[in-house]
DNA sequence: AAATACTGCAACCGCCTTTCA
DNA sequence: CTGAAAGGCGGTTGCAGTATT
């Protein structure tokens, strides 16, 4: 028995819309609204249209101040590292990116920013293989010194690690702990530039400009109120905009902090470049910036340097509106936590 | 010039969540 | 409190336009 549909399938038309029906719909939102009911619209005027197809055709295209292509280079940094924050939560995404509807931004993902990430990867694996590289002999030298200084880790400097995670799995994949925090490093402390003071009653701990010794914080955090590593851990803001832990459902698919705790539940493709590349990152500088990279290897990056967005320029985003009608200008990030605390709050 | 492959996008589908009687 | 209806969302599909062979 499955759920009955919506709309009676076999009188309504389906396919393409036609400039009529647009006009229809169109004249008649902008006089009366939709009347808080999709289903009963197409009824009241006269289209022989599913009451979903309405809302859809109204969103994605005839409702006003939509941008259509010609996205930005800003707007691509935007998407990358919101989708890599969040995933394929198209709906936030698109809230951030005035104009753009999630469908638009979900399209453009997927048939040209994954394949620009991806075709990225592979160029730098090809640059890596060719033995004249420059790049090659500067990062032979960086392994040398890995080499002598972790050898768990052959192609990072060793960070200092305050509590052990138990990982088995010697691959490059995200359920290695160095990895994932190289990662959120490269990143550019995405959570970490406002300080958000956490208090759960038990302990607490604070976000600061170092987003690896902030996820070391977290991690301690789970081991010092006795939450298994395997289960959810969730952050939670609560009305102050503080953030507590919780055991319950994930607020943010615990995208971040199963990362932390080794959980590979990383978007696929993100996955797919750290698991092919042995370099673990590469293939991602066209959200940091190649320089950052080399520069970071070469200056054998610990987690008690602070790694803040000022040094990420590549990845700061300017203020960006938060919604289609405020556009207040905020950042990206307090944007983000303010979803959190939508959802929260709801 | 025709056939085939590829690309981008609009729209649909079905599941999950929210609302409301 | 419960269940049906509606809203919302992400994944997928189908098709038109373009590029390549």
């Amino acid at each position: 028995m499955g759920r009955a549909p919506c709309c009676d399938k076999a009188n309504v038309k389906k396919g393409p819309w036609s400039p009529e029906e647009d006009a229809k719909l169109k004249s008649y939102i902008e006089k009366h609204g939709t009347g808080g009911n999709w289903i009963a619209l197409p009824q009241k005027i006269g289209l022989k249209r599913c009451g979903k197809s309405c809302r859809l055709r109204w969103l994605n295209y005839l409702r006003p101040n939509i941008k259509h292509g010609g996205f930005s280079e800003e707007e691509d940094n935007i998407i990358c590292s919101l989708y890599i924050s969040i995933g394929s939560r198209w709906s936030i995404i698109a809230a951030q990116l005035p104009g753009r509807t999630d469908n638009d931004i979900k399209n453009y993902w997927n048939t040209r920013l994954k394949k620009k990430l991806l075709g990225k990867q592979r160029k730098e694996q090809q640059a890596r293989r060719g033995t004249s590289s420059l790049k090659q002999e500067m990062k032979r030298g960086v392994e040398m010194v890995s080499d002598n200084n972790n050898n768990q880790n052959p192609y990072w400097p060793e960070l200092p690690v305050l509590a052990p995670i138990p990982f088995s799995n010697q691959e490059p994949r995200f359920n290695d702990h160095a990895s994932i925090r190289k990662f959120l490093i490269k990143l550019g402390g995405r959570f970490s530039d406002i300080d958000v003071p956490i208090h759960d009653g038990t302990s607490s701990l604070q976000f600061t400009n170092d987003i690896s010794s902030t996820t070391q914080q977290i991690y301690e955090h789970s081991m010092i109120n006795n939450i298994p590593s395997s289960a959810p851990i969730d952050a939670v803001l609560n009305n102050t905009g503080n953030i507590q832990f919780a055991q319950a459902q994930s607020y943010m698919d615990g995208v971040e902090l199963n990362m932390l705790q080794g959980q590979s539940c990383f978007p696929v493709e993100l996955e797919e470049i750290v698991y092919n590349n042995p370099q673990g990152l590469d293939g991602l500088e066209f959200l940091c910036g190649e320089d950052m990279v080399y520069n970071r290897i070469g200056n054998t990056t610990t987690s008690s340097e602070s790694v803040g967005w000022g040094e990420m320029s590549s990845l700061i985003h300017p203020p960006v509106a938060s919604n289609y009608e405020g556009m207040l200008q905020r950042t990206q990030r307090e944007c983000v936590f303010e979803e959190l605390r939508y959802y929260q709050a709801n």
